[in-house]
RNA sequence: GGGCCGGUAGCUCAGCCUGGUUAGAGCGCACGCCUGAUAAGCGUGAGGUCGUUGGUUCAACUCCAACCCGGCCCA
């Protein structure tokens, strides 16, 4: 039996594998093999199948598919079923342009019928690519049998839903001023107006609303409300003004601007002063005003203030019910001639004039006012966001359009008082851009605002990653919690179940499920589908008493939200069936999403589940910010600076791409796309992970061990407590690494785990372990005594190689699972346990090799300043751990071969060289001499020679600063050495290594002979020799190079595996020959293969 | 305007919760090394007013406040 090579690319090995994952089945597999065992419950949100994935789904899907991983190799049953998002507004946008139509009108022109058929046939035109991408990319997720939004039997159970909350009292139709889309034709929840939030530029307008009631006539000149508005055609509908009690008034009087630039005011001969009404607070913003030193000028106001003064404080008692003269009278359907002002908390004076202009129709604040205060409803607008045709002027127009011309009017009409742009964000329709209008239109709504504080509650209990989207995000809005707008007036939706008497609108039913819906209507077709159109043909007389009329349902179909919200019991039809399912797989122990979700699915999800269960249907949510592009701009279709996420996979495969989103930065925070990050993450983890894979496979082969042990001469190796201080190191540190791989994916902390494992493989795994111990993989080599048998250390190796692939598993499923299967007896590694603590952990030791590691760096650097390259061995190395501490002889040795030297002492033997002296902690000295301690530092700093190491050997010592005693105990320094003389010292954080710079002729000559050994190696591979082909060689220089040969012949002999050694003698007639200078030495070499047969002596 | 996140080396990010020695990695750059893993590998070095200002403290990258910049979400 033999090691395998690795495929030669990485898309090789990822196709390998994936075509041995459809031929047993390894997922379903991997859910067989833990039926039974207690669930580990995930929700798959659902994408909306006429999407296209991109790599920003990448992301997402990294994170479930390592969590699913995880938990099925920590030995859950993990059920993990796709879904797929069907209906709502995003399939009728694309089934409009299909038919090349726009707009509800249209729609209903082509009839319903057939627009709903093209929205069925359009859904799934990506869902193949959905697939394969999430095949390719190795996530693992059920797509036989997905659930689907609208199938029948799906929206039974949302029916039965909305029965329930209709049930509990929360299902209500009212009159509300929503956020509309005039091209969609329908209103926004709040959740969906989320998406859409834009920069926009509007009017900023503040107009002049004469004062018609109250006193102040006479001579005075006229009075006027100063009212801001950025919606200068609300202003037709204009019914009230509102204004806040706690805010203190002001009458100015002004003068305005040169007469005509900005209209006239007032309108009996252009006089030019007038008395305005606003909020002190905006006072000094909008007028320059007398008597105050101008000081607030440049900012906030205008350059172009009009003068003014403050006439007199206007109470609050006087505004209220004070009449004004309504502008813009245009609409016959209103001709009111004057309004009145209104208290409303809501008015606050942050922004505008502390007067807000009341249309109830076209806002959210202005409509509840409208309510409270019994107001008109004007609403001259139709359903397209167009003025309606009797309105004057304006009448037809687009009412964004009519801006400008109703601006003229009031300008007309002398109102105008200023005209400015403002920048400000506005929500737009997420679908089609629409900027949206707010209107008051007919609507459905779950009364969540009568739950809100069980959603609360209940999110405080979710476990959120990170914890401020809960809190924040989450929580805030929950805070501010509206009732959830449910109806759409749209086609492809799931039909709101409700029915309502022609005859009597009290008369209602809501259906929660077919049979119901059977039994009313007298029986249902054999492939009853609930859809639109042929549900509104749905109908039955009432049955109310001595009612006549005919029960029929309500047009309106539901928001999508509430279908993807509903898949925890809708994905089994759960009530009518799955109801085992259903308990098994309620709550989620986890769903992992975009932050865009927090309105989105995560709400949905958590209203419908605490209405309907009274609990929070997931307890942890790990939330996953956008991947933004290498400039950390968002990606976007309109931009061009999307990623195809197919020629990524292609280019850096998709272990690479995985490992990259994870160890990146945390899920939560934004993340480029940087493809030398990509690079990076695969020449590092996985190309080291491949060598050293490589490497041990390499020598395994060519000793002939391996992992199922067979071969005799190989014995049993010693345990693992026995065995040289590498090995005991390396398994201690596996120990460790999946300990805390364990931990950190329990807590998912899914990126400290991946950084951990990266470093481990990179740092520990290869370039320590298989660096220091490379010679005993060979039997040959000259350091291949009986102490260190290279059984131990394939053994050694092998472990590590085969816990790394479990402890990857998760992350990087292809590379792991090639490796694993290779190093076990051919199993998949996701089908194997993730490993444990074995009981091998050494902290000491741990600790210990950090030392060791920390001095051979500074020890490196000491050469590099010297200028001694490390073939050259040296004769000794002073060095200093922190604490004192020292290193078990064992370590000396791995120490001492890292860094070529001859000897190891430590401070008890290096008096002579070292000075001590002593550093401050500031942590002891602090709280003890409180503002003190800068003087006791700088003292502390100054000692040297005999307190120093009195401190060193545990006694404190008294000083005196500024004529105050100061006791300093042991604990209060850490007594440091550094080097003197001509010795290379390098010191960090309490270590110290100092270099023995000086050579003699032993040393050089052994550096010459690792020279040699370095050069015939270099040419034995030139000369396109195996690592394992014994030859004979022939060495000549100069007499130094000789001597040096000759001196350590058998360790040349040995080490470049030359059975046959001659030094001094013609290289000529070897199959190679060459001439080299080493260290300004000349060297020919000579070699040849040793030919076995051709060297048995001659009888 | 509000909420949340972020601002640390040219770039990508740790560290901050729990204040304490000389703020760390990787990439890139410069120089060098090693090689029985070889179209790999390793090391050393240069490089940082830790966004700004103020405060608390013996001591602030860390805690507090205000502000600035970027992002997301909302109004």
């Amino acid at each position: 039996m033999s090691y395998r090579e690795l495929p030669e690319s990485t898309s090789d090995l990822e196709q390998e594998i994936l075509e041995r994952w459809e031929e047993e089945d390894t997922f379903r597999e991997s859910l067989r093999e833990r039926e039974g065992d207690p669930e580990y419950v995930f929700y798959e949100g659902p994408p909306t199948a006429n999407g296209r994935p991109g790599v920003h789904h990448i992301l997402a899907r990294t994170i479930k598919d390592l969590v699913a991983r995880y938990w099925t190799m920590r030995g859950r049953h993990v059920t993990r079923i796709a879904g797929w998002d069907t209906h709502g507004l995003p399939v009728e946008v694309e089934a409009e342009k299909e038919l090349g139509i726009s707009g509800k009108p249209e729609i209903e022109e082509i009839g319903i019928e057939r627009f709903v058929q093209t929205c069925r046939e359009n859904l799934f035109t990506y869902q193949e690519e959905w697939e394969d991408l999430s095949r390719r990319i190795g996530y693992w997720l059920d797509y036989d049998d997905p659930y689907v939004t609208y199938h029948p039997d799906y929206i039974e159970s949302v029916w039965w839903a909305v029965k329930q909350i209709h049930d509990e009292g929360l299902l209500y139709q009212g009159y509300k001023s929503l956020p509309y889309c005039p091209r969609c034709g329908t209103g926004l929840s709040s959740h969906e107006l989320a998406q859409g939030y834009e920069q926009r530029r509007d009017p900023s307008l503040f107009s002049l609303f004469p004062v018609v009631s109250g006193d102040g006539g006479g001579d005075a000149p006229r009075r006027h409300l100063l009212v801001w508005t950025t919606t200068p055609w609300t202003l037709v509908s204009n019914v009230a003004v509102a204004f806040n009690p706690e805010l203190a008034y002001v009458e100015v009087e002004a003068l305005l601007g040169r007469s005509g630039e900005r209209g006239r005011v007032g309108e009996e001969g252009g006089a030019r002063t007038a008395r305005v009404l606003l909020s002190r607070g905006r006072a000094e913003d909008l007028f320059r005003l007398e008597g105050s030193d101008g000081s607030g000028d440049g900012e906030g106001g205008s350059p172009e203030r009009p003068r003014g003064r403050i006439v007199r404080e206007v109470p609050s008692g006087e505004l209220e019910g004070l009449e004004y003269r309504r502008p813009l009278h245009l609409y016959p359907g209103y001709r009111e001639e004057s309004g009145r002002l209104h208290p409303a908390e809501f008015v606050s004076d942050e922004e505008g004039t502390g007067l807000v202009h009341i249309a109830p129709a076209f806002g959210a604040d202005d409509f509840e006012l409208g309510k409270e205060r019994d107001l008109p409803l004007v609403r001259p607008v139709d359903d397209d966001g167009r003025f309606v045709p009797e309105v004057e002027e304006v009448g037809g127009l687009p009412v964004k359009e009519a801006d400008d011309r109703l601006v003229e009017l009031l300008a007309e009409e002398g109102l105008l008082f200023r005209r400015d742009t403002v920048l400000h964000s506005y929500p737009h329709c997420w679908r089609c851009d629409t900027p949206l209008l707010y209107m008051a239109q007919e609507s459905w709504y779950v009364e969540t605002t009568a739950v809100k504080e069980r959603l609360l509650e209940e999110n405080a209990s979710v476990e959120w990653h990170p914890p401020e989207v809960g809190s924040g995000r989450m929580g805030e809005w929950l805070e501010n919690n509206v009732d959830w707008a449910l109806s759409r007036d749209r086609f492809w939706g799931t039909p709101l179940p409700v029915w309502v008497c022609d005859a009597d609108e009290g008369h209602r039913e809501v259906i929660g499920s077919f049979d119901r819906l059977s039994d009313r209507a007298g029986g249902l077709p054999e492939d009853f589908d609930p859809h639109r159109p042929e549900i509104d043909r749905v109908q039955w007389s009432c049955d109310e008493d001595d009612c006549e009329g005919t029960m029929t349902r309500v047009p309106q179909v539901m928001d999508a939200w509430f279908d993807s919200g509903s898949m925890p019991f809708a994905q089994w039809h759960y009530p009518f069936e799955g109801e085992e399912e259903f308990r098994r797989h309620f709550p989620a122990d986890i769903i992992a999403e975009g932050v865009d979700q927090t309105r989105g699915w995560f709400y949905s999800l958590l209203a419908i589940s605490t209405i309907v269960f009274d609990r929070s249907p997931y307890r942890e949510v790990v939330v996953n910010d956008l991947v933004l592009d290498a400039e950390g701009r968002k990606m976007s279709k309109s931009r061009g600076n999307t990623v195809d996420p197919w020629s990524a996979i292609e280019r850096h495969g998709a272990d690479a791409i995985r490992l990259y989103l994870i160890t990146s930065s945390n899920p939560w925070l934004p993340k480029r796309w940087d493809p030398e990050g990509l690079e990076e993450i695969q020449r590092k983890l996985l190309d080291t992970l491949r060598n050293t894979y490589r490497f041990f496979a390499m020598y395994a082969n060519l000793e002939d061990w391996h992992h199922g042990g067979g071969d005799a001469r190989w014995g049993e190796p010693r345990p693992p407590s026995e065995r040289p201080v590498m090995d005991r190191w390396l398994l201690s540190r596996l120990d460790t690494v999946a300990a805390r791989t364990r931990q950190d994916l329990e807590e998912n902390e899914l990126t400290r785990a991946a950084r951990r494992l990266d470093d481990f493989v990179v740092d520990e795994l290869s370039n320590w372990y298989v660096r220091r111990t490379r010679d005993r993989f060979w039997v040959t080599g000259s350091s291949s005594d009986g102490e260190l048998r290279p059984a131990e250390a394939f053994d050694t190796l092998h472990r590590a190689l085969r816990t790394t692939s479990l402890l990857l598993a998760p992350v990087a499923p292809f590379i792991s699972d090639w490796l694993h299967r290779e190093l076990s007896i051919g199993d998949s590694v996701h089908l194997a346990d993730f490993p444990e603590p074995s009981g091998h952990r050494r902290p000491d030791l741990e600790e210990a090799m950090e030392d060791v590691r920390e001095l051979a760096a500074l020890g490196r650097a000491a050469r590099e300043e010297l200028g001694v390259k490390v073939r050259q061995p040296l004769r000794r190395v002073e060095v200093v751990i922190p604490g004192g501490r020292t290193l078990p002889d064992s370590l000396v040795r791995v120490l001492k071969e890292e860094l070529n030297v001859k000897r190891v002492a430590f401070p008890s033997e290096t008096a002579d060289i070292v000075r001590l002296h002593a550093r401050p902690d500031y942590s002891e000295l602090g709280p003890r001499f409180g503002s003190r301690t800068p003087a006791v530092a700088e003292a502390v700093e100054e000692l040297e020679g005999s307190d120093a190491r009195r401190l060193r050997e545990g006694e404190s010592i008294e000083l005196v600063v500024d004529g105050e005693p100061a006791e300093i105990r042991p604990r209060d320094v850490q007594v440091l050495e550094s080097g003197r003389g001509e010795y290379a010292v390098r010191s960090e954080r309490g270590y110290m290594v100092a270099l023995d710079p000086s050579l003699d002729a032993e040393l050089r000559a052994e550096g010459l002979a690792r020279e040699v050994v370095s050069r015939v190696q270099r040419f034995r591979r030139d000369a396109g020799l195996d690592v394992d082909d014994r030859i004979r060689l022939v060495v000549a220089g100069d007499e130094e190079v000789e001597a040096a040969v000759r001196a350590h012949r058998e360790y040349v002999a040995g080490e470049t595996l030359a059975l046959e050694l001659e030094v001094g003698q013609a290289a000529d007639g070897r199959d190679h020959v060459t001439e080299l200078n080493v260290d300004d030495h000349p060297l020919r070499l000579g070699l040849e293969p040793f030919d076995e047969e051709e060297a048995q002596p001659t009888g």
